[in-house]
DNA sequence: TATGAATGAGGTTTCATTCAT
DNA sequence: AATGAATGAAACCTCATTCAT
């Protein structure tokens, strides 16, 4: 039931299309790297707009001149960020989903792992959210696809659950995921108002309770009840699980 | 059971604070007014930072000059545009709730005005979303703040369904507003997605099924009912309330 | 017989395709004139790409952002400065004709005239030869067209010569012309290897000499010498006028 | 009669002072033969200032840190080019004065080949007088050294003719080579008012009928017809010359 | 000797802000 | 009070030049 995680050309292709003076692709994918960490850096702390592109070069500790034979633009180097940040997700999920076979632990998990990614770095994520607007439209709309794609993991979860007979035949898989995001995305977006009442694991527990009243069978409510016994008796693995993250 | 609407001076004391060079009181509100209505037209479209006065004095049919009488800062004009937006829920929704007594009909009339102020002008709010960071921090507080106590009246709705017992007593107030407020935000952040699948009103009341499951008693449920039923009967007034927002 | 020297229209036409953001007529044309007069002096002196901006703005006496309201490029200014050079030619060369009745005279003092007029500023004529090719088609077009229109000045005086029968009537008119042209232009161009042996009547005169003696009719023949001993009895008047234009 | 063709050394010693970090002498004259036909191609096309010394080092098929092991400037690019360009015309007219004997003839061939060799590389010219005053002073006066010696060549041509009778013995040698030359010159700055008109061995043919006049014995006149007549019955042995040019 | 990645000074351009009218 | 021309700091970006390999 593991889900291939091969996904990661598809940002690839995406980024091979911003032109560089440099030969090289080992070199083209490290300086890259190296440059988009530190936007992604910087401009999470002070917007897209308010960086300067010596504010980057000096967080990655290379020239400006340097930044400019990976990428065309200022606009690239957002592009880069958002492309890198979105990435992240699709990379995470999967590994967080290893090993774990049952449909709704599996949900779970990536609702979990969602928070906890945005968790990682919640600046990036309100970059995300805050910078998308700034690009072209084209990229606009690349983005976008990729934010479709990374939440069609978690509907393949939510219809494993239906499957299972976890969550109810007539549940809108779409609209289930969206808030299940939404809820996620909440807390990278308002953690300045939550961070100080909880962690990320109870307020993904509350969220969960609250969320899945809704759509859950008879056979799924005992299950959770499991899950979250079994959750309580393993805190001390999970607290070192999202601390690893 | 109506609730004071005296909210206004809050944010008039705030905007108080910003310098004008015109004595005239009626003038200078007057034309804050224009200019802020200018400004939210303007930074929705294009961004607060690709924007110019300029621009913003064109949209106003004012000149620049004039701009900088009743304003000190670029950012003067982002933080009166966020002030006015928020401000729009606060004024909005005790209208909403006018005349209605049932607790949770308030509850449900509460989000659904959020959605639909929200939808009245998406830019605008996603405006708020996108720019708030970019105020001073003093400034972006006092945004937070205007929003906690925008939250506070839907707060107040759901300690009303707790009391009249149509929600459950150990319900966590602050986190199932929390929620209703995201999903309402949701909406307008994510319209794109949305919005060519199901009408606002959909959108609510899935997401009120959704929601309440977890936190409505017994009592409540027959009432969600009961308020489903009367709503599809009246959905000719809904729709005409809706196009007049 | 005098021709009509309105021809100042048609580089205001062209001179008014570039946008700027002040309104006032007026001060456009003022302001425009005194920043050409700043980037003729500049850009000939140490050509369009060493010069900046800013050495343009100093010799102007203007800030640097004053040149962007009335201007878009710095290609504008290149612009500007070449049509105002080629507009000093049509400008003077009627007034230089002006009483002027005699056909074979009025050719001799159109050539004369454009000899000076580069005499003027040779830099500039060296200019206009220099950095035509550093525009864009479209205006490097218009430039030519200029170049054209002023030199059919000079075909009109050819004509009226035949007519009189002071040129053979088999005259090759534009290939005339165009060696007049040249002759002048070489004045300009070349003036570091002439200039310190003679001065530019003297020029003038070898020059017309040269060429004339492959169209003179013999009538032709003998007013040129009338003219030429009526010059020299008239050089002060001549110094005079060469030193006002 | 035949002129000594030993002038390449003049250019080689200036050519010499460029510094160069590669020793060998071959070597160095290959590479720097390689790098100025690319500098001259490219600087020709889109002018010295917007070509880069990448654009030259990939025209010239070699890396950018090539070219700065010998040559230490962009100017020094620009140099050579120049220096490249009157070096033709001097290595040129001595052969297409070769073999004729009547100095008449040979001043005619002589502005005849002036002329072509322009009109080979129409560009290339073009690029010698525009660039020219884009070099510092001292390699300034080294380009116009250069001019006058290829010009004294012409002049020796005009010597031979008064000597021989052909021209009036007042003749104003200087005077008449400078015409002949800036009439050449004509040719390649303004080929695009020209070039479509007639071709080349016509222009000359016209412009010696103009120049010639003036200074022409009446012998000269006789030799001249002579001349016109046998070239026009030698016309496919001209246009095969001017092919191979 | 040849390469091409790295540097950073400096140019063009924008635009918030001022101020004379 | 209102205008909009003028200012100049600061940003983006280019490209000649260097230097490690």
């Amino acid at each position: 039931m593991a889900r291939n995680p091969k996904l990661k050309s598809a940002s690839h292709a995406l980024v091979g299309k911003i032109k560089s003076t440099v030969d090289d692709p080992r070199l083209v994918e490290r300086r890259r790297a190296q440059i988009t960490e530190a936007a992604i850096n910087v401009f999470s702390k002070i917007g897209y707009y308010s960086a300067t592109i010596r504010d980057v070069a000096n967080k990655a500790n290379v020239s400006v001149g340097l930044i400019y034979q990976y990428v065309e633009d200022k606009e690239d180097l957002l592009f880069l960020a958002l492309i890198e940040i979105l990435d992240a997700y699709k990379r995470q999920i999967p590994v967080a989903l290893e090993g774990i076979e049952d449909p709704l632990r599996r949900f779970c998990s990536a609702v979990s792992t969602y928070c906890s990614v945005h968790g990682r770095s919640v600046d990036a994520t309100v970059l995300a959210y805050r910078e998308t607007a700034s690009l072209s439209k084209p990229r606009r709309n690349v983005i976008k696809q990729m934010e479709i794609e990374t939440n069609e993991m978690l509907a393949a979860c939510v219809r494993d659950c239906i499957t299972a007979g976890s969550f109810d035949e007539d549940t809108d898989i779409e609209f289930l995921c969206y808030q299940a995001i939404m809820f996620s995305h909440a807390w990278a977006l308002k953690s300045w108002n939550f961070g100080s009442r909880m962690t990320v694991d109870e307020y993904v527990d509350r969220g969960l309770a609250l969320m899945l009243h809704g759509v859950l069978t008879s056979k799924g409510s005992r299950q959770i009840r499991q899950i979250n016994e079994s959750n309580a008796s393993g805190k001390h693995h999970a607290a070192r699980a999202s601390a690893a993250a």
